[in-house]
DNA sequence: TAAATCAGGGTTGTATGATAACACGACAAG
DNA sequence: CTTGTCGTGTTATCATACAACCCTGATTTA
């Protein structure tokens, strides 16, 4: 038997301690917004590291948003909750309304993106989605290659869009959503929903091929709807099937790790 | 290779450039996951910074999960390409191809989140979008409060959405944007522009009263489109045109499915 | 009197050198 | 072959110094 330690028993780095106190103080609302940092001497004298230490922890800080600091003057906390990095709390999708909330978010981008793909596409990225598609026929359903290239083939439609962002933000979207349906683990396969999905993303491409903005947009559409259908979701009030909800024995991830963390912070 | 560090050596910090570079090779692929990264020496002497910069650097890119690094062996790339956080780097967006598809995106959300508001705005959403209304009336055009007020408008408007994610990815985008617009500063003012721009806030208002997300949509498309011109975009193009959105039902009060959900977590 | 200028201290930004902690391979001893 | 030791390279941290910058207040000037 292989023995399973912990990946990192990697000490945190001073840097990481100093930030994460810093970051309960503002939390916490001992630090306020607007209100102005000790400097970064008088930092490392309390927390007893280098002045060296204190920076990178405040230039982590900053690069979070959560303080901004001006050479010659100090280090403040930012007043708006203006963060410069976007992230998605683990814990929280499990709840069914941010669920919810960022699936439909996920429609919103995928059915306009479809749409700018069909308008922009170039034939390579033709030719990445039929191969994306062809991958998906190869692959049983529901299997890590068929999810692969379910993720491929709208990682192309994205590219298709000639728009940066708009990749970056449908793969961090998606993969969230795709996370936490394989956490949720209730997703039920079947040969004909192999058939089913395959067919929505066909037309998909075929819409995106024709240059054709509206059909794209609709296809797209039905697929998400499909795709709802299929994690339980419904698009009425109305649930559709009780999900088969049984064991969701390994789900967790962090979450022990960010309990711990928020303990840690709330004391 | 020393890149172009004398030129934009004033505004962000040596640390921001050093990680934007880094990230850009990740990005890009010259770096890829599971490489190691040259040691923070041969970095600080290639970039032409001392090696305390390049730690600032690094420590930034390990809070974001892009690079990993032990003591005594080195810093690598990540392996998984499956960034826990969305992150928008500050250099690209001073080009323009990378501005407009920011813009872009913003579009898309803006409008989207329009025909949301219509839907499922309540009185105090209403409520709180006049009260950013008569903020941007009483303030001087481009002033200080009334960029404020302009962005409580829409952020009210993304409230209204009920979807949390639509607000927090909104405000995001929208505040890079703002940025990149303040950085370039070639903002025009004039009493038009004010009276013009007030008059886009006040029709999509009307429309999310009216609850008619179509109207809606397309009062918010007119206003991007203004926004566009004046801020010197003038691709007809960076703004997604209205699409029908998709029935979608109040994301609370799905008792069974989160009870199920819950049930999982819980277990 | 009022405005402009300038000097000084305080703070962040950057550079530099040094030391400790750690990883890894080479090499000799058993 | 195994084990222990050592040397080298790298990161983590420390300490110090200087540059750039902001703010304040005194001083000078109009």
């Amino acid at each position: 038997m292989t023995l399973k330690l912990d990946k990192v028993n990697r000490g945190p780095h001073l840097s990481t301690l100093v930030a994460s106190s810093i970051s309960r103080e503002i939390a916490q609302g001992r630090l306020k917004p607007g209100d102005q940092l000790p400097t970064e001497q008088a930092l490392a004298t309390t927390f007893g590291v280098s002045r060296n230490v204190v920076r990178e922890a405040i230039a982590r800080l900053r690069s979070e948003g959560r303080i901004w600091s001006q050479q010659g003057r100090g280090a403040f906390v930012t007043d708006a909750n203006n963060p410069t990095v976007l992230t998605i709390d683990y814990e929280a999708l499990q709840r069914a309304d941010s669920f919810r909330s960022l699936f439909e978010l996920r429609g919103i981008l995928e059915v306009q993106a479809a749409a700018l793909a069909a308008r922009r596409r170039s034939d390579a990225d033709l030719a990445a989605m039929g191969e994306a598609l062809a991958g998906m026929r190869a692959a049983p359903y529901g299997s890590v290659a068929w999810l692969r290239s379910d993720l491929e083939f709208h990682r192309s439609v994205a590219a298709a869009t000639r728009n940066t962002y708009m990749g970056q933000f449908l793969v961090f979207v998606s993969e969230r959503v795709r996370e936490s349906i394989l956490a949720a683990g209730n997703q039920q396969k079947s040969d004909d929903m192999a058939r089913i999905t395959l067919g929505e993303h066909e037309r998909i491409l075929a819409a995106i091929r024709a240059s054709d903005a509206e059909a794209a947009q609709m296809a797209m559409r039905d697929h998400l709807a499909g795709a709802a259908l299929r994690v339980g979701l419904h698009e009425s009030d109305a649930v559709a099937e009780p999900a088969p909800v049984p064991e969701a024995a390994s789900p967790v991830r962090h979450s022990r790790l960010r309990k711990a963390i928020r303990k840690q912070a709330a004391g």
